[in-house]
DNA sequence: CGGAGTCGGTTGCAAAACTCAACTGACTCA
DNA sequence: TGAGTCAGTTGAGTTTTGCAACCGACTCCG
C-alpha cells in the first residue's frame, strides 16, 4: 500500500501538517497528476480522509485517518535511521516531547523483563493468524 | 533509497534470515533481474553486504550491515501496523523477546518523563542540522 | 464589468521501471 | 554422460512515472 517513491513522503508532510494539494505539490517536487493518485489511493485505503476546509471554491485538504496516524511509529523510526545513517548525526528536525520538550527515544521493550531489547535478542514465532505454507501467497503491501 | 515497491519486503525478508538469491526470488515471487538489480543498489547503499558463503562455486548470500540492521524499528512498525490494520488482530508472526518468549511493545518514550509518548503529543523541532529554507532540496530517500 | 490569481485537479506524451520467460556458466551429484 | 542447482544476464513487451500544459470554479482588485 505505501510501496512507492513518494506515498511515504505524502504521509511525512501529513504529520508535519502539510494537507492541501498545493503546498504537498510544491513541497516534495511531485508531479501534480502522481500526488493526486497517490492521495485518491491514500483515501481508499483509509489512510487519509479528503475533507473540505471551505465552500466556494469548494477546496479539500487530506488528513490522516486513525489508521494513518497509527503508522507515526514506522514513521518516526525511518526519519531517526534517515537523520543517523544518511545525515550523519545533525538532524535537521528532533522529536520532542510537547510538554517538556525533551527529545524522544524509540525502542522495542519486553513488558515481561522491563527492559529495551536489540534488534538481535528478537524472535519471530507463528502468531494467531499463520497459514500452513506461506508460500506464494500473494501480496499487496 | 527503499523507496520502491520491492526493497522493503527484501529487508524484511533479510531479517527473517533469508540470505540468498534464489530463496528471495520464490519467496517474495520478484522477477530476477529485478533481484539483481534491487540487491546491487542496496548492496551500494551500504544497507546490505554480499559475502560468499562457499567456494567451487562461488556463492554469495546477502547479509544486513549495521546500517541494515539499524532498519529494525522501521520495519518492525511496519510489520506491526500491517497486522493492526491489514489483518484485523490476527498476526501471522508475532515477535518476542528470545530469552523469555513475551511479545514485544514499541514505544516512543520521553526518557525525562519517563512515560510512553502518544503520537499526538510529539512536536518537532529544528535540529542541528537544519538549513535556512528546506523547500526544493532534492531528496533521495 | 474585465482581468489576474489561486486551488485542485486532468490530459497527452516521452522516458523510466517493471514483468515474464528464456538463456548462460560454473559447478555437483548419480 | 546427463540432470540439477545457484546466481545471475538478456531481451521483448507492458505498466508506471515524470513533465508540461491546460481546465474550471471561484475570489479579489480596480
Amino acid at each position: 500500500m505505501i510501496g512507492d517513491r513518494w506515498s511515504l513522503l505524502i504521509l511525512r508532510d501529513a504529520f508535519r501538517g502539510v494537507r492541501r494539494f498545493d503546498e504537498l505539490a510544491a513541497d516534495l517536487g511531485i508531479a501534480r497528476n502522481l500526488l493526486a493518485d497517490r492521495l485518491q489511493k491514500l483515501v481508499d485505503h483509509g489512510i487519509l480522509v479528503k475533507q473540505p476546509y471551505q465552500q466556494r471554491p469548494v477546496r479539500y485538504e487530506y488528513r490522516l485517518s486513525a489508521k494513518g496516524v497509527d503508522l507515526s511509529p514506522a514513521l518516526v523510526a525511518l526519519m531517526r535511521w534517515g537523520d543517523k545513517h544518511i545525515l550523519g548525526e545533525s538532524p535537521p528536525v528532533v522529536l520532542v516531547h510537547d510538554r517538556c520538550g525533551t527529545p524522544l527515544e524509540q525502542t522495542l521493550t519486553c513488558p515481561q523483563c522491563a527492559e529495551a531489547v536489540t534488534p538481535r535478542a528478537i524472535k519471530s514465532r507463528p502468531g494467531p493468524g499463520a497459514v500452513r505454507s506461506p508460500k506464494n501467497t500473494r501480496r499487496s503491501a
